[in-house]
RNA sequence: GGGCGAUUAACUCAGCGGCUAGAGUACCUCGUUUACACCGAGGGAGUCGGGGGUUCGAAUCCCUCAUCGCCCACCA
């Protein structure tokens, strides 16, 4: 390979060179076998619905960065990369193309034909964003690419939910869901977004039906219109008419029961029995009718003048669907009529008054709401509190309100005897056709102009409807308290801290998390039922056989099933539903067993339609892209990863719910249980399995892999050098993290990019910036250096955004990361041109080269002065026999090298806390700051003096060395391509002890830079040489000196910084472009020449005679240090300052004072003789 | 309503109890010295959002107000 530097840095040849050897050599490929601490990140995995964006740039940069960090620094590392399948939005985006190019719908196609056709896609826009990732220069390892929808992933899947339902932690619930009308699905709720609606509300009267003797009848007929109505949501929704047993058990036993609401659980229960007895028939009342001889008891005192109550609605077509009108018990104007009647306008059903506290507000508008429990989340609640409670420890009368579904899949009225004028109409249309309906009818009291908030759904971006149907659910609350308390207790750590908080606030909540959707693209949900109850339910007999059949299979680990029996303290077969239709099977595993065939055939089970939701294959993704739940070398070696980087507003949704389902498959307890299962004895319950004792895999010796102790030791073995900083995790906390389960240890936030403006960016704003348009205009390393500076520990980064010439977003702020990667290519450049020189006039004068290395001693600086050493093993030395002879070095080759461990220590410090900002800060101040301004500055003459080169030319190869490997995570392409060169041009580097260069033919496979010595001593003098350097370039340029132009100088100086300056005489001439003529400390005053003076030394150049300017600056700067004198002095009498602070600090006042007024002295005297 | 963050130079951001508050970009002056004009040398530019407080000392800690943004809840 040619390894020559082109002169003009081309990134897009550069970039793919390097990256096709890595590939080529399997550079990220990471093998469970051998040795190392286990180093693993898992992507985030990016939809594959759209192409990367800067966000995923950011992302995946530090994802990169932490990635090669420790690749270099000797762990095994893997970084997996992969894509989500991302249900709704694919599918939505395929219907979507669908309709477009042959305006056809999903049902056209049919279930296969639409999957077929989004798998293309899929194959399609993945390969783009894997493409995308490699332009990055992601050091992925491509062998293990996974997709949510694998099969891989769907073995998972299918074994999580085995595993919860057998637990009891999914169950099947009518509730309240976000129902998309347009493609007919559930959503959650963050697939919502809101939007500001114009609309208004509507002021309606109910009147109050007062106890007179109408009353009996009125109710007695609305009762029968209630049976009614019950057939008429069967024929609606088939699957719906139950409104089971067990959705309501769940109900109470998962949703949070209101404040101070203790027995509402059990009250539920027994409600839901009764609901179950009406169901099968055995009950012949309808709750109602039971209320209605304590209603004519009601004394109407308080009604007389009032004869009816108003409410506001924005939705008056949901009025069809009322079951209640609320008020709070203690608003004097309507409690008096708790418990009586209204009479609902349109349909004319009666419905009660009843009271409750949580959902009215007494204070906001008429004190009256209507409750619509089937079409409003708040009044879902309302119905779900009020399951015939009394309405006061005094009154025996229950409150138990019905709910009425009023609308189809498809967001119409449903066809109802009662409405039959408004069925079949969409909202909107029902909404009109209801007010003008009601203006008729003289019940409209106003209509006043509202904004209000409408949910919206972010796939087909209609308004969605609360709509009540059936789900499956994950109980959230046993698995939240395991996640909730790693965090508590700092077993996961969140960067920054304060993202914890986010995370602990949602998980508390334990909201219970929806995970079906009626889609056909996801992981189909592997439970088999009836669609409806069998017509003749089965004689006890059949049924008795059924049960054992069931309970064998389940024996043998083939499936699971739910039914009545659930609830405890009632036997199987009591509970057992004759209709079937409550029976739910699990299958393990797709089954070709002809009898369970022959079972599901005969009694009509099919498979639930829908698929689960998409977050519920990413839950799993740290243990299911290991192969879990096989025991696969990567899942023992790999997990759990070390990190996860992400943004921030999937703390909730993504991470909190990978903690949970981690730990529940991967903790010790569920990995036991595993075991129990592979030697065939069936797990019933979680419960019982602590008081197992330890399986042989955490007992320490394990299948394929060796113990702790043992890797350990072949990693300390392997290294050549010495492996520089132990990882931040101590075994023990590796070992806890193992045996609990959790999928990472550190959560790592990277900042939100935003525009100029503070926008997020979008396509549909136009302000979004690709990151491939910015890897073809200023290459990916820049674009890598950029995004690393950008990432702060703040929530948000703003990227101004503009167009370029071609009419595409780009952003100024690449200038950075483009003109330090230019830097950096052309001072590697420049110094690989000298090394080259130097090395081949080395090789032909071997072997008595390495003589030359010899220079005269300038500054001894005795090894005392270093700082403790870094180094702590002492083996790596050995390896190099050659000592460090640095009496050789000149200042600047002392000074650059102490400054370069110092950067790596800041760097590695920064890291370990994910302060990425500060890692490329810190690189490019000593690259840019220290090494290209001062110290390739300061060697040219010693790179051009024979005497000195060799020496040089090692310290500079060695800096080069360090600095390609410290910057390699950030910046992999440039430093790479510049490493082969240098290989080829100066195999041979390092400075024993302080920059150890261990040989690598690659860099990206070379060994992380160890933090060397440091030399206090340079870093103490060379600073003080850089502010005489630049004291006399300020007044060169203050007089307008041309550059080029050299000027005399003398300087007065005491005797320590006079030995400095004059054995960096030559140093500092060149940079100054000066000739220093003499330096003491009696140097007279030198007249017609400008001064200055800077750390305790005056500088004077001759020949400058603008007098005039000389003057004006001896007199501005008398003004300041006149200023300063008063501010120190000011400082020292206040007496609490020099009593309290601290001595170090007022001593050092005292002496910033005592200079201060002795170079205003001087600069008085010297105005004085200017006169 | 609850929580979190931001407010520092024209712009984008560091600094988070103690050096004269820093960097990059932009701006001004000078400069085509063979690494780099995507460069070099130098410069100007800030009441650290307002107001209180704690402290010997506050950009930094506390309270409060204002503006902007994000998350959660709610909006009959």
């Amino acid at each position: 390979m040619n390894t020559e530097l082109s002169s003009k840095y081309d990134p897009s040849s550069v970039e793919s060179q390097a990256y096709a050897v890595w590939l080529a050599e399997k550079c990220f490929h990471a093998d469970p076998a051998k040795p190392g601490e286990p180093y693993t990140i898992v992507i985030p995995p990016p939809n594959v619905t759209g192409a990367l964006h800067l966000g995923h740039a950011i992302n995946n940069t530090l994802q990169d960065i932490l990635t090669r960090m420790h690749r270099m620094r000797g762990c095994n590392t893997l970084w997996i990369p992969g894509i989500d399948h991302a249900g709704i939005a694919t599918q939505a985006v395929v219907e979507k193309q669908l309709k477009e190019k042959e305006n056809k719908t999903r049902h056209d196609v049919g279930r296969e034909g639409l999957i077929e056709r989004i798998w293309a896609w899929k194959e399609q826009y993945g390969n783009r964003i894997i493409e995308q990732l490699q332009r990055l220069g992601c050091s992925c390892d491509w062998d293990r690419t996974r997709f949510t929808l694998d099969d891989m992933c769907a073995k998972a899947v299918r074994e999580t939910f085995f595993k919860l339902f057998k637990d009891g932690l999914i169950y099947r619930g009518k509730r309240l869901v976000n129902w998309d009308t347009f493609l007919q699905t559930s959503i959650s709720d963050d697939e919502i977004y809101h939007e500001t609606v114009k609309t208004n509300l509507w002021h309606i009267r109910y009147p109050i039906v007062d106890g007179d003797r109408d009353l009996a009848a009125e109710t007695a007929k609305s009762a029968e219109k209630n049976t009614k109505e019950k057939s008429a949501i069967t024929k609606d929704q088939p699957e719906s008419n139950q409104v089971s047993a067990l959705s309501a058990i769940s109900a109470a036993n998962s949703s949070r029961p209101p404040k101070g609401d203790e027995d509402l659980a059990a009250e539920t229960t027994e409600s839901a029995e009764k609901n179950t007895e009406a169901n099968l028939g055995t009950a012949k009342d309808h709750p109602d009718l039971n209320n209605v001889s304590a209603l004519s008891a009601i004394s109407a005192a308080n009604s007389s003048a009032t004869t009816y109550m108003v409410v506001a609605t924005t939705r008056p077509e949901t009025m069809l669907g009322d079951t209640a009108v609320a008020v709070h018990s203690e608003d004097p104007r309507w409690n008096w009529a708790i418990g009586k009647f209204v009479k609902l306008p349109l349909t004319g059903r009666l419905i009660p008054i009843i009271a409750d506290d949580i959902l009215v507000d007494p204070k906001f508008g008429t004190g009256v709401v209507k409750v619509t429990p089937a079409h409003d989340p708040n009044d879902y609640a309302v119905w779900q509190r009020h399951q015939g409670k009394p309405h006061s420890a005094s009154s025996r009368q229950a409150d138990q309100i019905e709910i009425i579904n009023i609308l189809t899949p498809e967001g119409r009225i449903v066809e109802d005897a009662r409405w039959q004028k408004y069925a079949g109409m969409k909202r909107d249309a029902a909404r009109k056709q209801v007010v003008e309906d009601l203006k008729a009818e003289g019940l409209l009291e106003k209509e006043e102009p509202y904004e209000t908030q409408v949910g919206h759904s972010d796939r087909s971006k209609t308004p969605i409807e609360p709509y009540l149907s059936d789900q499956w659910f994950v109980k959230m609350a046993p698995l939240a308290e395991p996640a909730l308390e790693v965090v508590r207790e700092g077993i996961i750590k969140f960067f920054p801290e304060r993202y914890a908080q986010t995370y602990l606030a949602w998980l508390g909540e334990k909201r219970d998390w929806p995970i079906s959707r009626q889609l056909w693209w996801g992981h189909r949900i592997p439970v088999w039922r009836r669609p409806k109850r069998l017509e003749q339910p089965l004689p006890t007999i059949e049924l008795s056989h059924v049960m054992t059949k069931l309970n064998q299979w389940r024996a043998s680990g083939l499936l699971a099933y739910q039914l009545l029996s659930d609830v405890e303290g009632i036997s199987p077969l009591e509970a057992a539903d004759p209709n079937l239709a409550l029976l739910y099977i699990c299958l393990r595993e797709d089954t070709h067993d002809p009898e369970i065939l022959a079972f599901f055939q005969k009694y009509g089970l099919e498979q639930d339609p829908d698929v689960l939701d998409t977050w519920f294959s990413s839950a799993l993704w740290p243990h299911s892209t290991l192969g879990w739940p096989e025991q696969t070398p990567e899942l023992k070696k790999y997990y759990p990863t070390s990190v996860l980087l992400t943004g921030r507003d999937i703390i909730t949704l993504w991470v909190a719910r990978m903690v949970m389902t981690g730990m529940y498959n991967m903790g010790e307890r569920s990995q036991e249980e595993e075991a129990r299962r592979h030697e065939g004895t069936e797990a019933r319950s979680v419960k019982g399995a602590s008081s197992i004792s330890p399986s042989p895999l955490y007992s320490g010796e394990r299948d394929g892999v060796r113990g702790q102790s043992a890797q350990a030791d072949d990693a300390r073995n392997s290294k050549a050098v010495p492996s520089p900083q132990p990882s931040p995790l101590s075994t023990g906390e590796r070992e806890r993290g193992r045996r609990l389960g959790i999928p990472f240890f550190h959560v790592a936030i990277n900042p939100t990019i935003l525009d100029g403006k503070g926008e997020r960016m979008s396509k549909s704003k136009g302000n979004g910036v690709d990151p491939v348009d910015i890897i073809d205009s200023y290459g990916a390393d820049a674009l890598r250096f950029t995004l690393t500076k950008m990432a702060t520990e703040t929530q948000d980064a703003r990227m101004p955004v503009k167009k370029d010439s071609t009419g595409k977003n780009t952003s100024d702020k690449f200038d950075e990361g483009r003109n330090f990667c230019n830097k950096l290519w052309n001072a590697c450049r420049f110094a690989l041109s000298n090394l080259e020189e130097i090395s081949s006039e080395r090789r032909s004068q071997e072997p008595g080269a390495r003589s030359q290395d010899a220079s005269p001693t300038l500054n001894p600086e005795p090894r005392t002065l270093n700082p403790e050493p870094t180094n702590l093993n002492p083996e790596p030395r050995a390896l190099n026999p050659e000592p460090v002879d640095e009496s050789k070095w000149s200042l600047p080759d002392r000074w650059i090298v102490s400054r370069f461990n110092r950067t790596v220590d800041e760097v590695n410090k920064a890291l370990e806390i994910y302060r990425f900002d500060v890692y490329a800060k810190s690189c490019y101040d000593f690259f840019w700051g220290d090494f290209c301004d001062w110290y390739v500055e300061a060697i040219k003459p010693a790179l051009k003096d024979p005497a000195r080169r060799g020496q040089t030319a090692h310290v500079l190869a060695s800096v080069i060395d360090g600095c390609l490997r410290l910057m390699h995570p950030m910046i992999p392409f440039i430093t790479e391509t510049v490493w082969w060169r240098l290989n080829d041009v100066r195999p041979q580097r390092g400075l024993p002890g302080r920059i150890e260069c261990p040989p690598s033919q690659r860099l990206v496979l070379a060994q992380w830079p160890a933090v060397g010595d440091f030399s206090q001593a340079s870093e103490h003098i060379f600073p003080k040489l850089q502010a005489l350097i630049v004291a006399i370039r300020n007044i060169r340029n203050e007089h307008q000196v041309n550059p080029k132009q050299t000027v005399t100088v003398s300087l007065k100086a005491d005797s320590e910084p006079t030995r400095q300056i004059t054995a960096n005489r030559e140093m500092i001439e060149l940079l100054a472009t000066c000739t220093i003529k003499e330096v003491r400390a009696d140097l007279p005053p030198i007249a017609n020449a400008a001064t200055a003076s800077v750390e305790g030394c005056e500088i004077f150049i001759e020949g400058l005679v603008n007098a005039d300017a000389e003057k004006q600056r001896l007199l501005k700067e008398s003004e300041e240090t006149a200023k300063e004198c008063e501010t120190l002095k000011a400082r020292l009498s206040n007496e609490a300052y020099v009593a309290k602070a601290p001595p170090r600090l007022v001593q050092q006042t005292r002496d910033q004072l005592a200079t201060a007024e002795a170079r205003l002295e001087k600069l008085k005297e010297t105005l004085r003789k200017l006169g």
